[in-house]
DNA sequence: ATTTAGCACTCTAATGAAGAGAGTGCTAAG
DNA sequence: CTTAGCACTCTCTTCATTAGAGTGCTAAAT
């Protein structure tokens, strides 16, 4: 894109911030007149022109208004620094909310996706804390009746994973308790890939047999993103004046209900960016056509190098970026915190545990 | 409401029928031609309007065709036996997926909501299923990390659930399986109710604090339909036409994203019915002012006296309710196959361990 | 060399008139 | 009872007109 002259990234921004504002294209005597410009509607004109001659703004019609393009919205968004922060007080009233309750995972996910939808008014996207390397922290094997057996792992980081299998002969509760306690010792703090160098050790069948269901569900863990997904305030977006058309509604509501798209979108762009970082996909940056009439604001958080989510706000392209992009931004630092800390709090209670 | 005549009911039922295609009000010509029917219109415009008076039918405006009121879908509801039944083959291929995915709930859930969609070109909702009186199978306690223990409790019917919550001592693991063991022979099979008429049974204090977190959560399980709702199909909605000005669709959405009133619904209604059994709300028959241009058809599952689900439907009031009622009754049968093979499984393998 | 005022021109959205189409209700005849 | 016929009523579409907003260009002003 060539070069921008100051005065034609005043108004350039001008115009994205009404537009954003208005949903109506651009005229160069309104922009005057909202603003209470000290020049002419006449030079506005020419810089309009000179916008439109760059790619960065358009005309619906001719003799209408100017309207952004994406490359518009993407100059926007750019030199967007941390304007419309949420107000502290709202932020320490957030922050109450989710302390009040720890340790319950699937709750923060529900209230992060309650809070992101109405902050930022459009459908938010929130996915479960997910280990990026799981690590075994203790394993129980509970019969429930005759052949078929509960697992449950737990995994260093919170996260609990439970699965029901089957024996091909019944065991009793005892063995499987004291096998529970073999590997759950053996094993702890090991990665699957650890384990499975490890797995020599193991001298009965049985074990053998226990330990590759172990294996088997921390690497179900290691995909990235297929943590379980939370979506609020799909209906913000239908309030929004270009999903009037329920056809376009339509092609953007599939895809949120179409797991597997997000989870792509979620693999794909997520891994590459920095915890605290947000990207912003514009329009057609994105893959899909059907979301060509949206953008999308995400971010990662997590606990450096353990565990790792995604939390990301769908909307249109005229969307409210300054108000997202610190809510993205805030709900992933916050989510963070709650990670870390629960990581913490198990240090600290070991520790405790060691002095006793 | 008043009798009907023989042709009167006739022409209600074809009008409706007709409406439910087309969506457009049916005019007494319009409905000759298309039926061939061996009355004049004349005649057909005498009966409209008896039906009219009665209050089957209703005119958008003078002298526009008649739409059937809620009365009259209701009539038409009624009178449908088994008509639009899902073809054989069809039946078996979805059945055939189910078995497919034994043992993982969640995964039926989402292919039977899946399903259920795609059948009634709706929007469904789907609980998972609920044990109607929880009955303790086996509990067990894991120290995860010094006082914080993960209590697994697995019901009769083989729902599992699982809750972190901390001592105010320290205890190890040795200590804890014991109580879970002590605990799940006592109780085996007992009920919240039966379990608190024989708490004195307990000698030790942590054993009582234990069993107070098995009672807390059993009673949760109480609560009817407090299961994880599985959604889809929402786009479904927004392609008929009355949802077209995207205001009535938020209205209606919003209540699918509030899973309180969902729940609320569920447990009012579903309550009362036999499984198998579907009932259908039409219109302002729900409670909810947001819903009174959809209509909702529910079905109960499960297993008599142990687990129940809920299975739903929800579209505008012009539904296919053939298709979808057969599609209600349809899945809810098939979940409760499910739901009982899994118990009956749990049997087999009893008998067979006795045996062995 | 910019900036601005002025003006002709263009396109949309709103308004209103006119006519077609579909349907009704009523009356009188079959 | 049923039906043919007819006058009447609404809506929906089409078309023309108009008001409003905005543009682009040229020529004057700074």
């Amino acid at each position: 894109m060539e070069e921008l002259s100051a005065r034609q990234k005043v108004i350039l921004t001008l115009v994205t911030h009404e537009h954003i504002k208005t949903a109506a294209p651009i005229g160069s005597r309104s922009l005057v007149e909202r603003f209470n410009l000290k020049m002419s509607s006449a030079t506005i004109r020419n810089e309009m022109a000179a916008l439109t001659e760059k790619g960065y703004l358009r005309q619906p019609h001719t003799s209408a208004g100017r309207v952004p393009t994406e490359s518009g919205y993407r100059f926007f968004v750019g030199r967007l620094v941390n304007e419309t922060e949420i107000p502290e007080p709202t932020k320490r009233k957030i922050t109450h909310q989710f302390f009040q309750m720890r340790n319950e995972v699937e709750q923060w996910m529900r209230l992060a996706a309650s809070v992101l939808a109405d902050q930022s008014k459009a459908a938010s996207m929130i996915t479960a804390p997910h280990l990026t390397k799981a690590q075994l922290k203790h394993v129980e094997f509970i019969s429930t009746s005759g052949k078929q057996v509960l697992m449950v792992l737990v995994l260093v980081g919170g996260e609990i994973r439970q699965r029901l299998q089957s024996l091909t002969e019944p065991v009793s509760q005892q063995v499987l308790s004291n096998v529970a306690n073999h590997l759950s010792n053996l094993f702890y703090g090991f990665t699957v890939e650890k384990i499975a160098t490890n797995r020599s050790r193991l001298s009965s069948e049985l074990e053998r047999t226990l330990l590759s269901w172990v294996s088997e569900e921390m690497g179900q863990v290691e995909t990235f993103g297929s943590g379980e997904l939370f979506l609020d305030g799909i209906t913000n977006v239908l309030a929004e004046p270009e999903f009037n058309d329920s056809g376009e509604a339509r092609k953007a509501l599939r895809v949120l209900e179409e797991r597997t798209l997000l989870n792509e979108l979620f693999s794909n762009t997520v891994l590459n960016i920095d915890e605290g970082s947000v990207q912003v996909l514009i329009g057609g940056e994105n893959e899909w056509d059907d979301l060509s009439q949206c953008s999308i604001v995400l971010s990662k958080y997590g606990a450096p190098g353990v565990a790792y989510g995604t939390v990301g706000v769908l909307g249109p392209i005229r969307m409210a970026y300054g108000q997202t992009i610190s809510a993205v931004r805030f709900m992933s630092g916050l989510l963070s915190d709650m990670v870390s800390q629960s990581l913490f709090e198990d240090q600290i209670v070991s520790s405790q545990e060691v002095e006793s």
